[in-house]
This record gives structure tokens, C-alpha cells and sequence, in this order.
DNA sequence: GCGCGGCGGTGACTCGCGTCACGGATGAAT
DNA sequence: ATTCATCCGTGACGCGAGTCACCGCCGCGC
């Protein structure tokens, strides 16, 4: 069983097992847990749904359900008609697409507090990625039915989904730019390596910084191959931009990153 | 005046001035005429706010502004702040982003009943990028503010922005899927003709489809160089998938486009 | 112990395509 | 007619990076 969880996030190309496995991890799959009341999220309240009035706040509690998933499980996978919304309470959740071909391309690892499959409920078409778990995680599961309900109900809520959208939005367009207007993969390397630094500490400078993906999936998640990623990993390290230990790194000279994400 | 206009959009680099002549736009330059009342605008009720109770469209239609631009006029500036909603009733409008070192990518051009700067008005944040007007085009405006207090008042609306953000999302996160995942520059060209001619005829099988966009524009569009979107333009036409005449083409081999974009 | 699968690290080779540098066509302005 | 700007078309060149092939390392299971 635990081989199937270990590479269960590695099955491609059997589009219906996968959904199959995913649904199966709605209900009680591997020692699964249902928590009634999510008192140990500190995320919900404070992002999405803040500053709603009380009996917002109640309904939204009596849809919500809320489980853990371990390493290894799929929320929801691509191409599936959006079921509802996962808003992710502890652990990491990679989210990628996949073209026919068997390239991947990793949209992002969302953190405590993102909210995955958002525009998918919302729209009523398909999942745009899929959702598999990096961290074993807890996540709050709403159904579509309820949600779309709850909105309707609550219209300072639709705003605040509306406003949501917008920056997920925003985020993508990032993204776009970023791997639409940069030349080299340097350059899309050292851009991950500070983003992801600044998304990590939060004030402490040059700290050292985890990275718990493997040189592929950063090749994924840049637009490049594996070779080139260690390659330029070496790279870094040789000019002394970067330090690396094993899965975590410290940025050495700031500075001179920064000069390659200008190009140069 | 006519060489300020057709030059207009080709300015880089003083985002001040671009941003006083977009809102120069906003009053009444070269003869941009006020309408009152958009009757000749078939999109708006038909698309995001369809449905609505009447006095909601009423009240839409009191904070509604139209006006007519000019080719070469400004919408709105990348970076400047969210000043409202634009809704495309007629003509095309370029959506761009550029980087410090001078690049461009065009994000999408705009149709009509197309909604432009809906994210950047609904999360307060810039705007993501740059519109710019291909053919002159007539569209409707509403000031941040209004809009804001009108989608709170009706909660039915927000969540028709909801969905529309949704949709701007997951195109979003296809281009990026279009770009980050493909290997080859005909293949991005192939599926960037497919998805323009299946825009232009809905239904017309293999009918003849304008682009009044330059070679420069196109590679813009698809993350190339202008001289290798000739080059491939040329390919296209040697192996007979394509026919082009002036500022339109015709798809010859469907088919044979399509094997391209799957990656030859 | 052994085999096995996933990961990281390297070298060699190839080639797509970006870049530079032209030259010619067109259309507008004077 | 001349100038000028823009756009399209082409040749030559070279670098970046994808691909292939291989190797050592580690952890795991049997």
C-alpha cells in the first residue's frame, strides 16, 4: 500500500483510475480522518471568508467537511468536472497540467490557506490542472451544489470569491510573462529560486531555504529540462550565487540573481 | 494628429505620457462622441448581465458611460491603478504586457462583448497590462467605485463576475499551458492560426480568415522572433497548409496544422 | 547480500531559433 | 519625386538548451 501511494501521483495516462482513485480519497481511504470542526485551521476565517456575518459564518461551517489526505493522494485530477472547492488548511499541494505528449508543466505548489479548484466550481467546466498532494495535507472540502447555494445566499461573499479570482488570476498572467518574455533558463531558474525564497521567510534575510522537489519537478515548473536544472544548479554554485545542502539552499548574493532575472 | 494616433501605441518606454494620453482618451479628444444610452450594443445585456432584474439593469445603465476610440488609442496603461471596467462593443483592442528590456507579449486581443480590466478593478491592484486599440472601437466604462458598489448591492451580478473571472482564468492557464509545454515555434504558430480561424467563422468549414496583424505582432503573440514567424509563414505555405493573400489566410490542411500542434 | 527504481551529475552532439545585417516593397507626407 | 517609416523576406552565424547515453549514489524490499 505504500508503494501505491508513493507513486501514485505517477500514473499518467489512465485518466479514469485516476479520478477513481480521487474520489475513493473522498471518502475513507488509508486511515482518512473526518474532523467535524475545523478549529485547528487558522486559515479560513482570517482569508477567504473574513469579516462575514455570523450566519455566514454558521452555514458555512454545516457544508464544509474537512479531511486529511497523506503524500501521494490526488484532490482532483485534470480534465474531471469541477466537484467543489478544497481550501487547504496544513501541507502542499502541487498543481500541474500535462499535454498529450507527456510533458508537464507545474502551475504552482499551493501553501496553507490557497484555495484549489476555485474556478472550475465556479465555471462549472473542467478541472484546468490537477491536484496532487506533495505534504499530507488537510483540506476543507465544500461541494459545488452548496457553494454555488452559499454564494447566491451570501452576496459579500461572491465578492470576496470574485476578488479572489482576480488575484489567482493575476498570479497566472505572472506566470505567463514570466515564461512567455525571459530568453534564457537561467534566468527562469533564478526568478523560481527568489520567489520561492520570499515566499518562504517573510522578513528573515538570506535565510536558508527548503525546497522539497526534485530537480525534474523544478524543470517542470520553469519550462526546461532536468539536465539543465542541475546543470545550472552547479552553475550557481560555482559563482557563488548559491549554497545548497541537500533539499534546502541559502541565497548567497541576492544581488547577482537578481541581475540574471533582468536579463543579464 | 492623424501620425500622433497611427504612432500612438508604438511609444515604449514613457509610461507617464501614455498614461495622460489614456485618460486625454477618457474626455473628449478627436472627435470621440458620448452616447447615451448604448442601443447599438448588442454584447453587454446579452453576456455578463444577462438576467438580471430590471431595476439592476437600470441601475447599470446610470453608471455606464460609452465612447468611441480611435485605432491607436489607449484603454488603459500596464501598472496603472484599476480605474474601472471596460466592456468591448465594437472593434478589437490589443492586451499586452512588457518586460524592463523592451520585449512584448500579447496576451489576447479582444473581441466584442469582451470585458477589459474587470481583474484589475475588482482586487484594486494595476492593471495587468496594456490595451491598445487595433480597429476603432466603441465601448462602455464603469468607474471602479460604481461598479463596486453596484455588484455589492447585487449579489446576483457577483457572481456572473465570478464566473466570467473564472473563464478569464482558465484561458489564462491554457495560454500558459500553450506556451510553456510546446517545444517547437511552428507548433505554436500552427495551434495560434487554428484558434484565431476558429474564432473568426464559427461553423464555415475552411473559409477564408483575415488577421490584420503584423508578423511582428504574431510572434509577439506567440513567444517568437518576427523573423522566424515569416520564416514559418513561408514553411506553412511551401507545404500547402496554408494560402495567404494580403492580410488574410486560408487553412489548406486542417489536418495536417493540427499534427503540428501535437508536436509534429 | 543482491537487485531495483528514483535521483543527481556529466559529456557529447545536434539543431532550432534568436540575432545581425541586409534589401526591396509599399504607402504616407511634403 | 523624394524622403521616411513600416513591414516583409532572406542569408549567415552562433549560442543555448534539449536529447541521448551513461555512471554513481542512495534507500528500499526481498
Amino acid at each position: 500500500m505504500t508503494v501505491a501511494m508513493r507513486t501514485g501521483y505517477r500514473v499518467v495516462g489512465n485518466t479514469k483510475a485516476r479520478i477513481m482513485r480521487a474520489e475513493a480519497d473522498m471518502r475513507a481511504p488509508y486511515g482518512l480522518e473526518i474532523i467535524e470542526n475545523c478549529i485547528s485551521c487558522p486559515y479560513r476565517q482570517d482569508r477567504l471568508f473574513c469579516n462575514l456575518p455570523p450566519d455566514a459564518v454558521k452555514r458555512l461551517d454545516e457544508i464544509t467537511t474537512s479531511a486529511t489526505y497523506p503524500k501521494g493522494a490526488t484532490l482532483f485530477v485534470q480534465g474531471q468536472s469541477g466537484r467543489g472547492v478544497f481550501i487547504l488548511c496544513t501541507g502542499y499541494v502541487k498543481l500541474s497540467t500535462s499535454s498529450a505528449d507527456g510533458k508537464t508543466l507545474i502551475l504552482k505548489v499551493a501553501e496553507p490557506g490557497d484555495i484549489l479548484g476555485l474556478p472550475s466550481t465556479i465555471s462549472g467546466k473542467p478541472y484546468e490542472a490537477s491536484a496532487d498532494v506533495l505534504e499530507s495535507c488537510q483540506a476543507n472540502f465544500i461541494a459545488r451544489a452548496d457553494f454555488l447555494a452559499f454564494l447566491r445566499e451570501h452576496g459579500d461573499a461572491a465578492l470576496r470569491v470574485a476578488q479572489e479570482l482576480s488575484e489567482k488570476y493575476q498570479a497566472a498572467l505572472n506566470e505567463l510573462k514570466n515564461i512567455g518574455l525571459s530568453h534564457s533558463a537561467s534566468e527562469k531558474l533564478a526568478r523560481f529560486l527568489l520567489d520561492w525564497a520570499a515566499r518562504q521567510k517573510q522578513g528573515a534575510e538570506s535565510a536558508k531555504v527548503t525546497l522539497a522537489l526534485t530537480h525534474e519537478e523544478i524543470a517542470q515548473m520553469i519550462g526546461a529540462s532536468r539536465e539543465t536544472v542541475t546543470r545550472l544548479f552547479a552553475d550557481f554554485k560555482k559563482k557563488n550565487l548559491l549554497e545548497v545542502k541537500g533539499s534546502s539552499f541559502t541565497i548567497k548574493d541576492k544581488p547577482g540573481l537578481e541581475q540574471l532575472v533582468a536579463g543579464l
